[in-house]
RNA sequence: CGGGGCGUAGCGCAGUCUGGUAGCGCACCUGGUUCGGGACCAGGGGGUCGGAGGUUCGAAUCCUCUCGCCCCGACCA
């Protein structure tokens, strides 16, 4: 019996998928006319975003404050989906563990997060006054089992992973289920011995994460992005398009994709400015002319060719005390960009290393000696290398090589011409610290960016040796000396996969109603995460025939191993259908006045066709279009 | 935390400016008619007007404080 079940399991992918989430749950007909589904006619005016109305609408969720929503019925049964989903999908990589929410201040301490959490963390104290802290995710407690259990090589790689509550302080919750204060998350952790091992830990996870958003029935895309505070070598998100998305995200027809914070592209090369007089640097004086357009408009030089300064500050809370000994607590950074270029926050942070603040009036004039609108690079001394004290300064890769910019003269009322970079002045380090703008090349293929708004759903990131070595994590190798192990860390948002797929269903339905001023904002869900797999819709419960068809029909779906919903309540048919859209339940069975003939409706919301079938097929039918 | 907005019945709103018996639609309950796209008629229940303090003969309305929620900016699954 095993051996066939599991010669089954491997042969019908297809078809075990559609029976297969099942399997956690209880599997019975539900009747609505039992059932607590609050479904709302107008939603709440504080839901601004489709998934948002439509989880309230629906009866899925409730808001209890802030970013804290209850799960009801329905949210709870499509949540319990796609866990078993990505529980089964991680099985195949990696081992469930469940470990506390509520972590002791101590453990935090080691890797220096409970200060570095700051404010997004949720703090408290128990009877005795000892610190706890509610988890924002568990890089500390898993690397200190790993810390205190493994001893050798022989135990790598391992892959330990859990699905849990997490808790963050959100500054700014919002746009109901995308961004709370608590939430479930599938976070997963690999030990290697080497960065061989991580490399092939991070490709599982590559693999078993596309596989799970596929279940899940997302149109998602993988994207280089940033590491931040995390502090790895590479990592990837997961996105799914979407306009309530937070993330922008540059893509382009050659494959290539990456968040903006991360994004480069090839620039059209720009033809210098001709020198003016002796070539080198001129001041003009600009009375008054202080942003790149009216610099532009005055001296009548476009903004290609000028070059802009930008100014901050970056504090490290976290540094060492050899970067303090250094560089100090904190130190001015400027970068220098064309004309027409956006500064990247997010790459200069990254150079800088911690968080950046724009300066102040004072610390403007302490560094440039001039005031802001006139600020440029002659005449300010750059620190001669990253790690050696003094002003950090960037040049932006798209001015390297270019000659006879427009700049700020550090000189109330004046500017530069014929500012060459490396010529005139030297910074710090040149690097890519701009924004890419749409329609410039990708870097891979040379293909026009399209810049998109998306959500982000899964992260995996190479840690690297952040934790292992901050909390002294070690293994014996085969030449019996101690090793560091190499992590990497994986994150899934489970409610986000249900939002997503609202958001990407709710925008296909909107598209597709575009020109339809009495279309309502609806959507339907995959089969894999909604609630029920289908409603069957008895249009009158009040005749008998119906009643029973309806009934034998939900029946035999059930037994055929379907998960069915069957809407038995004393009401018009019109406000049942109207619910069986809301709830987003993608297949509806309409037992109603053609069973006369023999026949039932069965209508695929995915596809928007209804096709009627006779009572005995109905379940071959379903079954069919369930397996596609 | 800075900026903007909102708290009146389960949901959507009016009433606030100009103080004077707290209202409408939907939902809910009862009875009847209706029954394939959020029905109709009749009757009914439900609100410390976010909270506290103040002004006043009298406060949803004016004043002070406070709490909560939403949206826009710095964070992240």
């Amino acid at each position: 019996m095993f051996a066939s079940l599991s010669q089954s399991e491997s042969s019908k992918p297809g078809v075990l998928q559609a029976f297969a989430p099942e399997s956690v749950l209880s599997l019975h007909m539900h009747r609505w006319s039992q059932l607590f589904i609050p479904t709302l006619r107008e939603a709440p005016t504080d839901a601004e975003v489709a998934s948002h109305k439509l989880l309230l609408r629906a009866g899925y969720i409730r808001q209890l404050g802030a970013g804290l929503y209850s799960q009801l019925f329905l949210g709870n049964r499509a949540i319990n989906k796609i866990v078993a989903i990505v529980r089964e999908e991680m099985d195949a990589i990696g081992q469930e563990m469940h470990l506390p929410a509520l972590n002791p201040r101590e453990a935090w301490e080691a890797s220096g997060r409970w200060s570095g959490m700051g404010d997004n963390m949720f703090r408290l104290k128990d009877r005795k006054g000892a610190e706890l802290c509610l988890a924002m995710t568990h890089e500390e407690i898993m690397t200190k089992i790993a810390c205190d259990e493994l001893r050798s090589y022989k135990q790598l790689p391992q892959i330990w992973y859990q699905i849990q509550t997490k808790f963050r302080d959100e500054p700014r919750p919002k746009s109901g289920l995308l961004r709370v204060r608590q939430f479930l998350m599938k976070d997963a952790y690999s030990f290697d011995i080497d960065e061989a091992g991580l490399d092939a830990s991070y490709a599982k996870h590559e693999a078993v994460y596309r596989r799970i958003f596929t279940r899940c029935g997302l149109e998602f895309v993988g994207v280089e992005a940033d590491s931040g505070s995390m502090g790895g070598s590479a990592s990837q998100e997961f996105m799914v398009y979407t306009d309530a998305g937070e993330d922008l995200i540059a893509s382009s027809a050659s494959g290539y994709a990456a968040n903006v914070e991360k994004a480069t592209s090839k620039l059209a090369p720009v033809a210098d400015l001709a020198p003016t007089g002796d070539g080198l640097p001129e001041l003009v004086h600009t009375p008054e002319q202080k942003t790149i357009d009216e610099v532009s408009a005055f001296l009548n030089v476009e903004r290609v060719h000028q070059m802009k300064t930008m100014a901050y500050i970056v504090e490290h809370p976290d540094a060492d005390e050899k970067q303090i000994k250094n560089v100090g607590k904190t130190r001015a950074v400027v970068a220098f960009l064309r004309g027409d270029h956006q500064l990247n926050e997010t790459k200069l942070s990254a150079i800088a290393g911690g968080e950046l603040r724009p300066m102040q009036p004072d610390e403007i004039a302490a560094t440039f000696n001039a005031p802001a609108g006139f600020l440029g690079p002659i005449g300010l001394t750059a620190a001669p290398h990253p790690k050696k004290p003094g002003t950090l300064v960037v040049l932006d890769a798209a001015l390297e090589g270019r000659s006879n910019l427009v700049a700020g003269a550090n000189k109330e009322q004046y500017h530069l011409r014929n500012v060459t970079p490396m010529r005139d002045f030297k910074p710090t380090l040149v690097a890519d610290v701009r924004s890419v703008n749409e329609g410039e090349l990708d870097p891979i293929g040379g293909q026009p960016l399209r810049i998109g708004k998306a959500v982000e759903i899964g992260h995996i990131f190479k840690l690297g040796y952040k934790y292992s070595k901050a909390l002294g994590a070690s293994v014996l190798n085969r030449d019996g000396k101690e090793t560091t192990p190499i992590m990497g860390s994986y994150g899934i948002g489970i409610e986000r996969i249900l939002t997503a797929a609202i958001e990407q269903s709710a925008a296909k339905f909107a598209a597709a109603n575009a020109g339809d001023p009495k279309a309502t904002e609806t959507y339907a869900l995959p089969p894999s995460i909604a609630p029920f797999q289908v409603v069957v819709t008895i249009t009158n419960v009040r005749e008998a025939e119906l009643l029973a068809a309806g009934e034998k029909i939900a029946a035999d779906l059930t037994a055929a191993g379907i998960d069915v919903l069957l809407d038995d309540r004393d009401e018009r048919a019109g406000v049942k259908f109207k619910d069986a859209e809301l709830i987003g339940v993608p297949f509806r069975i309409a037992i109603g006045k053609k069973l006369a003939e023999g026949k039932v409706e069965l209508l695929n919301r995915l596809t928007n066709q209804t096709i009627d079938v006779s009572t005995d097929e109905v379940v071959q039918h379903l079954t069919a279009a369930l397996a596609d």
